[in-house]
RNA sequence: GGGCGCAUAGCUCAGCGGGAGAGCGCCCGCUUCACACGCGGGAGGUCCCUGGUUCGAUCCCAGGUGUGCCCA
């Protein structure tokens, strides 16, 4: 063995093994008929691997090794969505760096630039995968814009309209001027932002005097069909039920009341316009007001504007200004920062637009769903999040499904020219109202999610009824990022009910978010990113997959290097130790022989360690796990064991090295889902081994040598007690033998002495005697808590007595 | 504005009803034939604040403060 473990010498190797010789494959190494399933969440087809991707590629590869190695028939599934506006995107900005744009080389054309973009650039996080060590089932690849899956989303769709699901209606959306589409509330981002707030008078129609709004967007003023106030808002009791002139357009509107109005905004007089406010659309429709639209899609004044009409909105704006001056309507105008939502790709200011758009009604589909999340089919971990996505499903909107782009699923509607509407998949011929042939296809494309909600069943060839199908759903785990929730693994899970008849797994991981070092979100544009490729480049895979799932304790977690740092010790260590066993067990080969106390001893802590491990990560908290194989390894076995079993390893003594590589041996199979490659490298030289480590058998629980457990405890204190005071404690037998191998008192020097030992000891015992002397405790507390502590206070007077105290 | 976290050693975090812990950093001592990516030891904590429950609270409850994430 080389004397230093170097990962970036090892890890491609064994990356690239275990996919040829197909131990990544679905079933590999099986020996159960069980099935354990996990499908990757699908990443963005031309994104790259990021800190968060890495982290959810640790845990969900240590569930998938865990379970192979437990004889299961695992599957985990690769893929990539289509990520509809950002792949577009991508595109669009090429184009108009090359003077031209989308529209004017057409959509075919576009789609066809796409397709040959993703084959220069896309599909490339896999590849990162592999350098994880995520022992996916790449084969099967996956795409949601493949011919297949392409089937399966035109079913889909197709079923929901049959249910009578599916309809089209205008409504309020998030619009990108930019991209000229509907975005989803995700792909929203707000910005803090300064702007003018300007307070606007509007007199009453009855020559009454005035009210005054405040608003950030004069030129919506155009679009004003009302004014409303809090019902309990006293300052404008009288003006309820009359009405106003809105400025520059002088259209006379009511005065109503609702709710929804924030009575600390501004004056607490709202002007609405629910044509271009999500708010004022909701207040807009309980009144029935009507809805004008005075901005375009692409984010300029319309027609409707009249003689503003092809302006940009910042014009309309000043326009609207100088009116209401010139008028003498204007009050004043204030610097106001507040947040506003942008487009996540392109950075345009959002405009709350209302438009015509396709909604699959939800209050259906969602019923199976929430009955499974309330009986606990499925389970969110930590269960906090359990409580959130049965709320989020209670309060699941209408799904607006359609988007206004050229890369995606276009929808299965087709017009005729007398107005019919025709849903079929495949194509149909004719309309089915009237049969006219002369069919127009709708030109909008499906919300990216709509195809990633068929990810379980869709890769399994749904809807056909395939093999893979029967036997690989429903799935186990799903794993994914907080805000995913509503618009993913809700929707999964009702789609898989709706679709197959069953939930598509039973547990959800909510992962944690990791945070940049400084605590907030990691930024691109504070360069605060960090970047998992050079972590690996400089820690090795196994280091940084321990130090994700080290660091994956809670909710939010602030990525910390040296966790990565550690993880790379744990590599080096076992390396290490992994020689001393090797250099001296020439010949021999893993049996469990043991004839000695700390040979029965490490058998238990490893019997104990895969205990707890076991639970750990079947409840999925990482952290607990890996903090147990760190000590397990650090402490027990190289500190404890591996010194005490030293000089019958150079004696070559037949049972110890026979014994030392059957324990290094389970050593290797417990740390494997975590640190796959430097375990595989070990294991290889390990003797007669025939299998790969992958799908070596997890180890079997074994009791035999429970009893031993504490067996170094009295070792383990005398050691404490002499390294830190020089006192040597009374011991015997094989406890003495143990103590002074490892130790060595012959030639260790104390670094204390006996006076502070005792003065510990005799605070210990002053707290013990206060607890014991308390009649209320004894009295109250349980009676081995209260005899535990009696054998506390006995030892502490024995050491205490051997020290001459 | 709503939801959810977090607040424990200089730093990053475990512990979550009965003796304050780890890794890193710092100090001291070790060329111990697996390992200096190491070994042994040490210093260093009103366990955020105020109340409450309890024989007993870092841990449970209530309120507060600070801080962050997600969603509006």
């Amino acid at each position: 063995m080389q004397p230093s473990y170097r990962p970036e010498g090892v890890e491609p190797r064994w990356q690239e093994t275990w996919e040829a010789e197909g131990l990544y494959r679905a079933g590999a190494g099986r020996r159960l008929d069980e099935t354990f399933v996990i499908c990757v969440p699908p990443p963005n087809v031309t994104g790259a691997l990021h800190m968060g991707h890495a982290l959810n590629g640790a845990l969900q590869d240590v569930l998938v090794r865990w379970h192979r190695m437990r004889g299961f028939d695992t599957l985990w599934q690769p893929g990539y969505d289509h990520a509809g506006i950002s792949t577009q995107n991508v595109v669009e900005r090429q184009l108009l760096a090359e003077g031209t744009s989308r529209k004017e080389i057409g959509r075919e054309a576009f789609v066809e630039r796409v397709w040959r973009h993703l084959e220069e650039t896309g599909r490339t996080i896999m590849s990162q995968y592999r350098r994880l060590g995520a022992s996916l089932a790449y084969e099967r690849e996956r795409f949601t814009m493949d011919d297949a899956y392409v089937e399966a989303v035109m079913r889909f769709f197709v079923h929901v309209w049959d249910r009578g699901w599916m309809y089209r209606a205008n409504r309020i959306v998030n619009w990108c001027p930019f991209h000229e589409t509907a975005i989803s509330d995700l792909e929203v981002v707000h910005e803090p932002m300064d702007d003018t707030l300007v307070y606007a008078r509007y007199p009453f129609a009855d020559g009454s005097g005035a009210m005054t709004v405040a608003t950030v967007r004069p030129a919506t003023i155009l679009a004003d069909v009302a004014v409303a106030v809090h019902p309990e808002d006293e300052r404008y009791r009288g003006a309820v039920g009359k009405e106003v002139v809105v400025p520059f357009v002088e259209r006379r509107v009511p005065v109503v009341v609702d709710e929804l109005v924030d009575p600390e905004f501004g004056t607490g007089a709202l002007k609405i316009t629910p044509g271009h406010d999500a708010t004022d659309f909701e207040i807009g429709r309980r009144h029935d007001l009507t809805e004008l639209t005075v901005i375009g899609p692409d984010g300029r004044m319309n027609e409707e504007a009249g003689e503003l009409a092809g302006r940009t909105q910042e014009e309309a704006d000043a326009a609207v200004v100088s009116w209401l001056e010139e008028h003498g309507q204007l009050e004043r105008i204030e610097s106001y920062r507040h947040n506003v939502g942008t487009c996540e790709r392109c950075h345009a200011r959002i405009e709350p637009l209302i438009s015509l758009q396709w909604w699959c009604a939800t209050e259906e589909p969602r019923k199976p769903a929430l009955e499974a999340l309330r009986e606990r089919r499925v389970r969110y971990h930590p269960e906090s999040q359990h409580a959130f996505a049965i709320r989020s499903l209670e309060e699941i909107p209408d799904w607006n499904v359609s988007r206004q782009l050229w890369w995606g699923h276009q929808l299965p509607i087709w017009y005729c020219p007398d107005g019919h509407t025709t849903c079929a998949w495949p194509p149909p011929e004719a309309c089915a109202e009237c049969g006219s042939g002369e069919l127009v296809r709708d030109p909008d494309v499906l919300d990216t999610w709509f195809s990633s909600a068929l990810w379980p069943f869709a890769t399994l060839g749904w809807p056909e009824d395939t093999e893979d199908l029967r036997r690989y759903y429903p799935g186990d785990v799903d794993s994914t990022a907080r805000e995913i929730i509503r618009l993913w693994v809700n929707r999964m899970i009702w789609t898989g009910l709706e679709l197959v008849g069953d939930v598509p797994f039973t547990d959800v991981i909510i992962h944690s978010t990791v945070l940049a070092p400084d605590g907030r979100r990691m930024s691109k544009s504070l360069g605060t990113g960090m970047d998992p490729l050079e972590l690996i480049d400089a820690h090795g895979a196994d280091a940084l997959r321990y130090g994700l799932l080290k660091m994956s304790s809670t909710q939010d977690v602030r990525f910390a290097e040296g966790m990565v740092e550690e993880g790379r010790k744990l590599a080096t260590k076992l390396w290490n130790v992994a020689r001393l066993v090797l250099m001296n067990a020439e010949g021999a080969e893993p049996e469990i022989r043991p004839q000695s106390v700390e040979e029965r001893w490490i058998l238990a802590r490893l019997d104990a360690a895969r205990a707890e491990v076991e639970e750990a990560w079947a409840r999925f908290d990482f952290a607990a796990a890996v903090k147990t194989l760190f000590s397990l390894t650090f402490d027990d076995f190289c500190d404890w064991y591996a010194e005490a079993a030293k000089p019958r390893l150079y004696e070559r003594d037949d049972d110890a090295t026979a014994t030392a590589l059957a324990a290094l041996e389970r050593l290797l199979a417990l740390l494997h889902p975590v640190m796959p490659h430097v375990t595989e490298e070990i294991w290889t030289q390990l003797p007669a081994r025939e299998t790969r480590l992958i799908v070596a058998p997890w180890p079997e629980p074994d009791g035999r040598f429970a009893a031993d457990a504490g067996a170094l405890e009295r070792v383990q204190d005398a050691a404490a007690i002499f390294r830190r005071s020089g006192v040597l404690a009374e011991l015997e037998g094989e406890e003495r033998r143990l103590f002074e191998t490892v130790v060595r008192p012959d030639r260790v020097r104390a670094n204390g002495n006996a006076a502070d030992e005792i003065a510990r000891l005799r605070t210990e015992v002053a707290r013990s005697e206060g607890m014991l002397g308390n009649e209320r405790f004894v009295a109250n507390a349980p009676p081995e808590v209260v005899e535990g502590e009696r054998e506390k206070l006995r030892r502490y007077r024995r050491e205490l007595d051997a020290l001459g105290g």
